[in-house]
DNA sequence: AGGTAACTTGAGCGATCGCTCAAGGTGGCA
DNA sequence: TGCCACCTTGAGCGATCGCTCAAGTTACCT
């Protein structure tokens, strides 16, 4: 062996890791055997199971976003930009995930309300995703694709809150059809502003 | 010391600490200091924490389907009764929730896909649920609260993702007033049979 | 009071937890 | 080639994990 260890990879590997069982459920044997670095090298690298936890969701986000990014520019309307978003890129449609779960949904619901450099990381991140959500709702405003008086942010938490919702659905045993049939009737009600 | 523990009280408290912490971060010292109980005597009492959390699951679902046929029986109608559930008794509205959020849904989230003993105690709870509610759509069919082509599984569907939803807004940092009114949303549309 | 069945107690088991660090290896430069 | 800066390695730290069980205590019956 030789040459630095492949510090990106092995992120993506642990980010996926932690995606699928949770931060409390991953030991750092898993954290090990997923990335391929022993416990000197993962602490040099990463600091500490918390700080890999919080660098995992910022990959996560930064990876959510510019799929969204690239599926909302090729849409016709901000609207079915949005819907292409939830229908495309979001886990619940996407194969690439390892499980059918958005990460910050899981792991909002796993932590318990005490506080944490993990929870901080997981609000701010959630709220430069409202940030997203909102900006494009306005576009959609001034487009006249929604009317004058809607609400950005409250039509934000009304997406925020069906995805999670999905998500739940998912994660129980639900059929594949049955989420399948749930995400595009979501993604229907934002095409038609009727979120 | 004497007398038999209150295995009751016990497995009350030990439900409020899996509840508001989840299984894997809630150890055997957690709950020997919330029950009272020594090691020993809870292992002689509850078998293992998997079948204590699995107890505390069950106990969770009576408690739930208990209040939520005492609001439903003083309830107008079949669909003010499903409200008046998510209003009054539901523990996003419910104040003596140790946090705001169910336990089902919390837990639903925080087991990955794998298969385990609590596992498939959660799907059934959250099967003999769907029923419940389901019932209670059909009911209101018959009493023509709604069309008669709806369909009480797909309403079911909805309802839990509504409040699964909901969950997770509040379970990120959002204020509780935020809260109250996606609740009063869900409880209006659930009352206007337009879930 | 003595016997017995049932319960409580807590020391401590082996395993695993997150994490550290001294030792060994590697590549680049003079 | 010899040196140095950097990286990897893995044994193993102290703590905690879920759990067991022999010993002690209590309640009840005769």
């Amino acid at each position: 062996m030789s040459m630095n260890h492949d510090k990106d990879a092995a992120l993506n590997n642990a980010m996926r890791q932690f995606w699928a069982h949770g931060f409390a459920s991953t030991s750092l044997k898993d954290l090990e055997r997923v990335t391929g670095m022993h416990p000197g090298s993962l602490y040099a690298a990463f600091g500490s199971k918390a700080k890999l936890f919080a660098l995992s969701m910022q990959r996560y986000s930064d990876w959510l976003n510019a799929e969204r990014a690239r599926v909302m520019e090729q849409a016709s309307s901000h609207l079915d930009g949005l819907a292409a978003f939830i229908e495309q890129v979001h886990p619940l449609s996407n194969a690439q995930a390892p499980i059918r779960t958005c990460f910050m949904v899981k792991t909002a619901l796993e932590l318990g309300a005490e506080d944490s450099e993990i929870r901080s990381q997981m609000i701010k991140l959630l709220e430069a995703n409202d940030r997203v959500f909102e900006a494009a709702f306005q576009s959609a405003i001034e487009a006249g694709e929604l009317p004058k008086g809607a609400d950005p942010a409250k039509l934000t938490r009304h997406l925020n809150s069906g995805l999670a919702g999905i998500c739940f659905c998912a994660m129980r045993a639900e059929a594949s059809e049955t989420i399948a049939e749930l995400v595009s009737e979501l993604a229907a009600k934002v095409r038609s502003g009727a979120i």
